[in-house]
DNA sequence: AATTAAACGGAACAATCGTTCCTGAATAAG
DNA sequence: CTTATTCAGGAACGATTGTTCCGTTTAATT
């Protein structure tokens, strides 16, 4: 029989989102991809199929591996007011620590490709949806114990919580490197919960 | 002498803002610009020098068309909270209006480039600051009319305006097109002010 | 009318792009 | 040992990239 395989999939997958991540789709080329996952050419087409389809894949692995972390911290949380806030906090931090400023890949994927690809345009849309979903039982608990203000209701504060979160990361892919600007919105964001 | 210019050198400007807004920087080629700008390759290089050079001029004077209209209409307002809703509305509008959805040709850029190439960095940042004081000056005002709150500082409402601003951008250039949604964070933003 | 400089269309450039293909070595199971 | 499959490496593909150059045309000034 044959040579059993080498690498590992996942592995040289999480490597594609780091490169994809920060150069973006188009300012990735074949070589950075030979070169920073480790694989001859002929080991990544075999593999991959094509560019495109490598792309895409590494997006659906970043977002299953993003909303399965924040879905977890939700469904556990007994104060999700403070979970949220938690999550706010973890996205400062990051956006501040990166030497090189990467921002969100799923955003960044969406202004770069999602009107120019149908693949991605479903997962950014996909991605959006599970998230709302996500956020909106979030925050109904949230209401339901107390912890959040019921004045507006539960799908209009889980939208306002993305849209403030996408708003960050652009900050952060933009550079910014001033806490007391993430540190002021996130303020105003939580004075609303 | 010589021969007079034969085109309006902000006209071409506004074209090459239109298809490098639509496909990005690094979408658009050398012959999209040729075509779209009804140039000749020659003139099109002899007048603007290179494509980066057009792409950061064009960035710059969308900033200052951005930039000229939202201050003219907070300066001339009598009542900055409705004014500032307005602006808003308007762009939900034109991201539903716009049947190719483009977003905000600053946040793509911010996201697209401001990491890779220091001129586009400099006018994401100089945007930034400037709005930033726009629309603090603009709370500044609406809170000593008593039209918005001033339970959070000015400068604090500023920077969530424009974090939401952008936000609602990135929907729109991941092609949302339920006005629901856009309506839901406008709702929540402005319940804050 | 002669001069001069700019605008033009288009050919041509080298470089890079994503992708395919080939060779030979490596390694597993029969 | 044979066979099957995957690996790495690199040559090569045509297409497209951004850019330059050149010869011609155009029009304003002298």
């Amino acid at each position: 029989m044959a040579r059993t395989k080498e690498f590992n999939e996942d592995q040289a997958l999480d490597k594609a989102i780091e490169i994809f991540w920060h150069k973006g789709y188009n300012g990735t080329s074949a070589q950075d991809l030979v070169t920073h996952l480790g694989l001859s050419r002929s080991s990544l087409y075999d593999t991959f199929g094509d560019k495109q389809k490598l792309f895409s894949k590494s997006l659906q692995r970043y977002q299953q591996q993003n909303q399965d972390a924040v879905k977890e911290l939700l469904d556990k949380s007994e104060n999700v007011k403070e979970t949220l806030h938690a999550i706010f906090k973890q996205a400062v931090i990051e956006s501040l620590e990166d030497r090189i400023t990467k921002g969100c890949f799923m955003v960044n994927s969406s202004v770069e490709l999602a009107m120019h690809d149908e693949d991605i345009a479903k997962i950014v849309k996909s991605n959006s949806h599970t998230m709302e979903e996500v956020f909106t039982n979030a925050v109904k608990k949230g209401q339901e114990a107390g912890h959040i203000s019921k004045q507006l209701d539960a799908k209009i504060l889980a939208r306002f919580i993305f849209n403030n979160y996408s708003g960050i990361r652009v900050l952060a892919r933009a550079g910014e490197r001033d806490k007391q600007v993430y540190d002021d919105i996130v303020k105003a964001v939580f004075s609303l919960l």
